[in-house]
RNA sequence: GGCCCUAUCGUCUAACGGUUUAGGACGCAGCCCUCUCAAGGCUGAAAUACGGGUUCGAUUCCCGUUAGGGCUACCA
């Protein structure tokens, strides 16, 4: 492992922070962690056309939400910035001239049109589409004419024209590509912007960084990167392409087959360690039967090694059963919290103010039944306010002739008891259901029916225990009236 | 089309030539527990894409086929 060890993140700010851009995040920041090195945050906004107003504010937070903090980049600073593309186009433009000095990069002034005119025939021959060399041997006078003319131009590598490279990667071994399919590839625009080949060879270089962790849709041009590494006598990091995120129909995950922003996730209730549990389990496991990991966890256990190498389907349902694992562990209180933040956010018809002991009762009750904070309310109403409604196939079946008597001597039972806790609303209950000669069930369920509205929840004593004593006899009472 | 990558239950995956009747998890089904729903426990259905090699022995190594994906821009 070459020492120090410094990876980066690099995405182009071209919208949200996506799924598949937060594993690659995390496996960068796993990786920079476990080997004691540095995560670098670099952003790639050399595509002026693509740029989304924001974006890098929205990265950076989404990022920062997740617990994934980088050690160096914008708006954190570092010994190797800016660490922004676009704030680095001189540092470019130097690059790409000693290559056009050296002769391992040329002016190009073939037009837009041109290049789709050579292109669509080249289809037409069924030949592989590439760029035809036609400016490569320009002579420098020619060249220099043109320019000195005005004539706008870009610029690209030369690819040798024979022969092929191997490299290695980290999660595939050996890759070869032969140089004849590699085009003579633009590395600076004619806006004056550098394009992702040229920016990413020059920036981790210069960035220090001793490991590429990306995503495979870059595999087959790695060797146009380190075509340009050797141009500059530099070292050649190395390679790990992760294997990509699938749609459940196994294409690229993309929008319009679900959610693929981060952000969409945090919106609808889960909680950031169960996604990053979750993104880190597609590609990569431990070795052993663990599934259940903090990241301090998956620090610790985290290796390239275990990368697997084919893509991985992006499963809700495992999602939602981590979600529900994540949030268990967490602390009463915590949950009290987002319990707390969740229902400031609700209409008013639901923001009717309940004592943080109240809140507990009901955290407690539901923790076996929530996979989303909002669960816990949403789940069960019926805790912050009487039913407006029973359950119509509850009532065929539960709701007896002799049921509103019933329910009765039990209000009459109940008001033996000034303040009566989970016990007395049980021996009470069962008391009354002797008396009638009945069994504690005929009770039971439509007294939940009765409270509640519906025929399932917690345990009966608990609903009853939290509601108190007033509230349960008025549902009760109300409930009589209703369902008469 | 060309190039590259990939291929174990529906999904995420374990197995790094033999300890395998291919293990775990999610989901699904059943049973138990039980006032219901959950949770929990137990059980079950469910996979090595196909064909050749190599080997005493292949999920594991090699080749081919097939399938899927990625790339093929003055996008990243």
């Amino acid at each position: 492992m070459p020492s120090p060890v410094r990876v980066r993140f690099a995405p182009s700010p071209t919208g949200f922070l996506h799924v598949g851009g937060l594993r690659t995040a995390l496996y960068n920041y796993l990786f920079a962690k476990h080997h004691h090195g540095k995560f670098v945050l670099r952003i790639e906004d050399t595509d002026q056309s693509r740029m989304v107003e924001g974006a890098v504010e929205n990265l950076i937070e989404t990022l920062h939400w997740a617990g994934i903090d980088f050690d160096e980049g914008p708006g954190k600073g570092g010994e190797f910035g800016p660490y922004v593309q676009s704030q680095r186009l001189t540092i470019y433009h130097e690059h790409v001239k000693k290559l056009v000095q050296q002769g391992n990069a040329y002016h190009c002034f073939c037009s837009p049109q041109r290049l789709d005119e050579v292109r669509q025939r080249q289809i037409a021959m069924k030949l592989s589409p590439s760029y035809d060399r036609t400016c490569r041997d320009l002579p420098p006078s020619e060249v220099e004419r043109r320019r000195t003319a005005g004539e706008t131009s870009v610029v690209r590598m030369k690819v040798p024209l024979t022969g092929e490279m191997t490299f290695d990667d980290m999660i595939r071994g050996k890759v070869t590509i032969a140089y004849k399919v590699l085009d003579d590839q633009v590395i600076l625009k004619s806006d004056g912007f550098p394009t992702y080949h040229l920016a990413v060879v020059v920036d981790d270089h210069l960035m220090k960084i001793s490991h590429v962790i990306r995503g495979e849709e870059w595999l087959p041009s790695t060797p146009k990167h380190i075509i340009l590494y050797r141009y500059f006598g530099w070292d050649v990091p190395l390679y790990a392409h992760l294997p990509l995120l699938l749609n459940p129909d196994k294409s690229k995950l993309s929008k319009r087959q679900g959610d693929v922003a981060v952000e969409e996730y945090r919106a609808k209730g889960y909680l950031k360690e169960a996604i990053v549990n979750f993104v880190a389990f597609l590609g990569w496991n431990p070795g052993d039967e663990r599934e259940l990991f903090s990241v301090e966890q998956l620090v610790e256990a985290f290796t390239i090694e275990r990368v697997g190498k084919s893509g991985a389907v992006f499963n809700i349902e495992k999602l939602n059963w981590l979600n529900f694992q994540h949030l268990r562990m967490k602390s009463d209180n915590d949950v009290l919290l987002m319990l707390k933040e969740y229902l400031v956010q609700q209409p008013t018809k639901t923001r009717t103010s309940f004592d943080d002991k109240y809140l507990l009762g009901v955290i407690a009750a539901m923790r076996e039944r929530a996979t989303f904070v909002r669960e816990f309310v949403e789940k069960s109403p019926y805790f912050l306010e009487p039913p407006s409604e029973y359950d119509p196939s509850v009532a065929k079946k539960r709701w007896k002739q002799e049921t509103p008597a019933l329910l009765k001597s039990y209000v009459e039972a109940l008001s033996r008891y000034p303040e009566p806790g989970k016990e007395e609303f049980e021996a009470a209950l069962k008391s009354t259901a002797e008396a009638a000669k009945k069994s504690p069930g005929d009770m039971i369920h439509p007294l939940r029916l009765a409270v509640s509205g519906v025929g399932s929840g917690p345990g009966l004593y608990d609903i009853l225990t939290l509601l108190g004593k007033e509230e349960t006899i008025r549902r009760i009472m109300r409930a009589i009236e209703k369902l008469a």
